[in-house]
DNA sequence: AACCAGTGTTCGCATATATGAACAAGACTT
DNA sequence: AAGTCTTGTTCATATATGCGAACACTGGTT
């Protein structure tokens, strides 16, 4: 009854492209036609195929001896335009200036795919100016507060058979995961204790645009400065900036 | 004679995957089914299939109706990985901190594709908090001081027929560029005078990191303030931090 | 110098896909 | 409310692709 992974195929040559494409994405680095084949399990000659096509196009790049493949260019610029084509996204830009501003701290924007949780939108807090989580970056959703929010949204959650340890304090068990979940929607925010980088504690809640949610904000804190009086603070301005942008929203589609 | 556009097929069907991929890429928006035949030419049949098989894997969004389509979060993913595999892009991070530093203004890292010019990286400047220009961002070399810095760098630049006007200091005429681009190689910079963007001037320097070039990196200044002694700074400024990240690149190949 | 992995590349046939036309389903007109 | 567009969906067959095995390279080893 795993109706993830084993679905129709469709057209069997576009799947094994962005198989490709997929694969390149998450090693980031070079790759030999048989490192491809071993990893993807599809004939070697299809793969060359393939592979020579999408180099001709741009969206593959081989080393000088043509031997080895890395992601293309071309690649990049249709991750950039998923973001600018997103209304929520965009709608959503000055609600998170806003929070980033209020709270101080680094603000996130995210949305739920599968298992995990896909950063769209972040603002660095004015300690460290480089944000750790870059946007198209994937996490669990079960390491981190924009995936709990998301996942206590809805009735029966679907999560990984195996939840990945991130750090000492992910929550890797299924039982101990859905009694938390029923604290989140309690609470109404959830909370991440450094549960998916050491050091880092996470204040979200889900944006209830659609049912069952599909995007969050959260605020991150390095974990020395968050006490209960500062959670209570920064869960305050993320209800506030949680209405602002539902506001926004409801305002977008009933104009 | 002309080798680009109506080069060998190869896998049909992938070729179509990835066109669809990138034609939403550059519309950014929701698009029927008859909208993307006539824009892409394919047969609808064909495009139906591809469509949802993009749908199945989550490459292809659909509206809650299942008519409109757009570009799907995974292809988010793959875009970010780009930059994150590329060595050079790393190894320049550092220098390009330095540089946004020593001329607080705001600098860039772009990468020649074909007749445009693809930003890789960039450091905001002190000034203007939100870069104009977003990584990932497309632009007409022959517009940018990075474009022309690149150009200036091949014996024989392949430009495309129409040289597209972006503002009204544009260089348009082949002829006029061919000139500019001689005086760039004397110079040893190239300087974009409000020719992308009014009221912007950039001036930019190609890495040396392989022949012909392929890389370069700029300084974007607003145009009141590049007088004769701004732009000899900058351009200093620039040339040390080649120096820098030629040397870097060096000890990388050869440690 | 010949051998021997280990790879990338090509080839002929079985299979999956692309095609254009026919069909179905709405949306708008009259 | 029937008719007429327009657009999405399905179908049968010509065509392109995928498959495994054979071939060609390359670098390293004996």
């Amino acid at each position: 009854m795993d109706a993830t992974e084993p679905a129709a195929p469709g057209v069997k040559s576009a799947t094994r492209t962005v198989a490709l494409l997929d694969f390149f994405a998450r090693q980031g680095g070079m790759y030999s036609l048989t490192e491809i084949q071993q990893e993807l399990g599809y004939p070697k000659s299809s793969l060359y195929a393939l592979l020579r096509t999408l180099v001709q196009l741009g969206w593959v790049e081989t080393d000088p001896t043509g031997t080895l493949y890395r992601i293309g260019m071309r690649a990049l610029l249709v991750g950039a335009s998923y973001i600018d084509g997103d209304p929520v996204v965009g709608m959503a830009h000055e609600v998170l200036d806003w929070l980033a501003e209020a709270t101080g701290e680094t603000v996130h924007f995210g949305r739920l795919d599968d298992y995990d949780v896909v950063y769209l939108s972040s603002r660095p807090s004015r300690h460290n100016l480089r944000p750790v989580i870059r946007v198209g970056r994937r996490v669990p959703a079960h390491s981190t507060s924009l995936g709990k929010s998301l996942l206590a949204d809805r009735p029966d959650p679907v999560l990984r058979a195996e939840l990945e340890r991130q750090t000492e304090h992910t929550i890797t068990d299924h039982d101990a995961l859905r009694a938390e979940l029923r604290r989140v929607r309690e609470r109404g925010h959830a909370i991440d204790r450094e549960e998916n980088t050491p050091g880092v504690c996470c204040v979200g809640v889900a944006l209830r645009l659609q049912r069952p949610a599909r995007d969050a904000i959260s605020v991150s804190v390095p974990a020395i400065r968050l006490d209960d009086a500062r959670e209570r603070e920064i869960s305050a301005l993320l209800l506030q900036a949680r209405e602002r942008i539902e506001y926004a929203a409801y305002h977008l589609i009933h104009p």
